[in-house]
RNA sequence: CGGGGUGUGGCGCAGUUGGUAGCGCGCUUGGUUUGGGACCAAGAGGCCCAGGGUUCGAGUCCCUGCACCCCGACCA
């Protein structure tokens, strides 16, 4: 490609409204540019990348088994009535009426239109499994999209979904398809990690996230060197080492006026957090529920309303606390509380983190007061302790014991396994060898295309601009001429560009009548893997100066020579 | 949805007590330059977000919208 010919505008200057590093250099590198909020136009050299990650998605999907498919954008009302999610999936569905007011949404995500889709064409055992997938515009109505195509409301993803006959194959094919994400993110030249994610209100047995590793990305997760990885929102706690061994004292009430957070009555007791069991009310599915966890950690709902088995968990209003407590609210413990309870029917669950607590300081569910040398056993018992605090800094794998190290990423890649939720509530069934109808096993599969154009330039970038993996790289190489009125320069240029062209090579030709400088940073910027510069300060001796982006200074290179010194760097 | 901020050539911004709009970059033309975003000169390009009001006169003051950004809440 010429650049003359090629619409590449980069900018020197950021558009104001730009937020991370990759937004900010994709808008310079003239790869997109904002229509609206959350909305992008992919401009020519955009576009490049994102059909360079589809291309790799695509073939290693297709290896796996899966078959392509396109499936609408814009939806039925209907359909997503059949599973709850109209009214479920809140205001990120976006939904509009056709002339005759028929309602539709635009596809957030497909599960509703493809397991419609299949209930309709596949009947019997022999069928399965079957795994479909897609390439296609999504639709979520972020209430603040950010970070460029990061957060975007539209954006491209790659969508898969899988039936099965029975849970065993499911999983099978989860691995399979565990392992397809694997050699994508490989192949797109990332540093990734799979890590154990939370299964949120869907179930089931396995969910991972695939994980672009970068400082500035939104996820945290934990990682340890006997391989356990998981997003904080999933990770397992351990118990926590108990502090040195101390005699249980009697329990006493103190008075503690006007103080009722963990933080405060520490200060005024002179007591560590660590002593604290903190009491936190919770209603699940209607039913009020009392949580107990060290005072220097937190609870982690999704784990909560796991180990409760409830649909919905929400934090208790003031009104529900003082009635389960029967004290003001900050004051409430869990020393004689069902006794108090005017409600008794709740249920008591602690985190393993208060478990060897000794002599510990909670409210005592009465105003201005708290209870300390409390202990386990003696003064309350829960009605089970479970893992059910947010894991910290510190805090040891759940796996080998070793302390977890914490890191950031960027969300690319989500494999779910669904179970039975879309098949029963769509009435999704198969016959199987008995004759009996039995709703599919179902998993599904999507990986942010468009965000890992995003995730790529945000963890391979410097202070000049992109520097492409050089699978995703929209040009391999770019050919440098510093001077295209002088002949020599030019042509030397031009035959380098044609046969690089002619071996397959994606190479563009930065032919535009411009100073060096202005080609160098350009060339930077938008981070072509391999630069062919040729000048009137070489070429007399018969060199061209070849330089990897990343490399600090160029090798001269034989013109002769320069085709192939370009090849072994592709390789 | 709550709080805050910003809307002025393509981009980044300035615009005084209200007097009819400017700078830098970019763009066009000519010249000089020519190895890391050159210089000189001459140009083109604006419904100052929209609507209403105050005023002899509004980019500027007052209402009302809208858009965009930031923080939070929400959602997963």
């Amino acid at each position: 490609m010429r650049r003359t010919h090629y619409l590449l505008p980069t900018l020197k200057e950021v558009p104001a409204d730009a937020d991370t590093v990759s937004a900010k250099l994709m808008l310079r590198a003239g790869l997109i540019r904002k229509v609206a909020s959350g909305i992008y136009e992919w401009l020519p050299f955009g576009l490049r990348v994102l059909r360079k990650v589809e291309r790799i998605v695509r073939e290693e999907m297709d290896a796996a088994g899966a078959l392509e498919v396109w499936l609408p954008v814009v939806q039925p009302k209907e359909l997503w009535e059949e599973t709850g999610r109209w009214t479920y999936y809140g205001k990120e569905l976006l939904r509009l009426k056709d002339r005759k007011d028929t309602e539709f949404c635009l596809a957030p995500t497909a599960e509703e239109v493809i397991t419609d889709l299949v209930r309709r064409e596949v009947r019997s055992y022999r069928e399965l499994p079957v795994m479909l997938y897609q390439f296609g515009t999504k639709f979520r109505d972020e209430i603040r999209p950010r970070f460029g195509v990061m957060r975007a409301r539209e954006f491209y993803m790659k969508d898969a979904y899988s039936f099965h006959a029975d849970e065993q194959d499911a999983e099978k094919y989860y691995k399979r398809v565990y392992e397809a994400y694997t050699k994508i993110f490989t192949r797109c030249g990332l540093q990734f990690r799979g890590v154990e994610a939370d299964t949120g209100t869907i179930g089931g047995s396995f969910s991972h996230e695939f994980m672009v590793l970068a400082e500035t990305g939104e996820e945290l997760m934990v990682s340890c060197d006997c391989g356990y990885a998981a997003n904080v929102e999933r990770a397992e706690c351990r118990a926590l080492n108990p502090g040195s061994p101390e005699p249980p004292l009697p329990p006493e009430d103190v008075s503690t006026p006007g103080s009722w957070s963990v933080e405060d009555v520490a200060k005024l007791l002179k007591l560590s957090p660590e002593k604290f069991i903190k009491t936190q009310f919770y209603v699940a599915d209607q039913e009020p529920v009392v949580a107990l966890v060290r005072g220097d950690r937190e609870i982690n709902e999704p784990k909560l309303q796991r180990v409760l088995g409830c649909k919905v968990l929400e934090r208790a209003n003031d009104e529900t606390y003082r009635k389960v407590a029967g004290c003001e609210v900050g004051y409430a413990g869990p020393v004689g509380l069902k006794e108090r309870a005017r409600n008794p029917k709740f249920r008591l669950v602690a985190d393993l983190s208060v478990k060897d607590i000794v002599n510990g300081v909670s409210g005592s569910n009465r105003k201005d007061y708290h209870t300390v040398h409390i202990n386990v056993g003696r003064d309350y018992q829960p009605d089970g302790f479970y893992d059910i605090r947010v894991i910290r800094e510190g805090d040891s794998c759940p796996r080998c014991g070793e302390t977890v190290r914490f890191s950031r990423g960027i969300e690319v890649g989500h494999t779910f396994k669904l179970g039975l939720k879309y098949s029963q509530s769509m009435n999704a069934r198969y016959l199987d060898e008995k004759g009996e109808r039995v709703p599919f096993v179902m998993g599904c599969y999507g990986i942010g295309v468009s965000r890992v154009v995003a995730a790529a330039i945000e963890q391979r970038h410097d202070d000049n601009g992109i520097s492409w993996p050089l699978a995703l790289a929209p040009f391999q190489v770019i050919v440098l001429p510093l001077n295209v009125t002088e002949p020599n320069v030019m042509g030397t240029a031009e035959k380098i560009y044609q046969e690089l062209k002619d071996k397959g090579v994606d190479v563009l030709l930065d032919d535009r009548d411009e100073r060096a400088g202005v080609k160098f940073k350009d060339a930077d910027l938008t981070g072509i893997p391999v630069r062919v510069t040729v000048g009137e300060k070489k070429l007399p001796a018969g060199l061209v100066e070849i330089k990897g982006r990343d490399e600090a200074k160029p090798t001269d290179v034989p013109v002769s020579e320069a085709v192939g010194d370009v090849l072994r760097r592709l390789k």
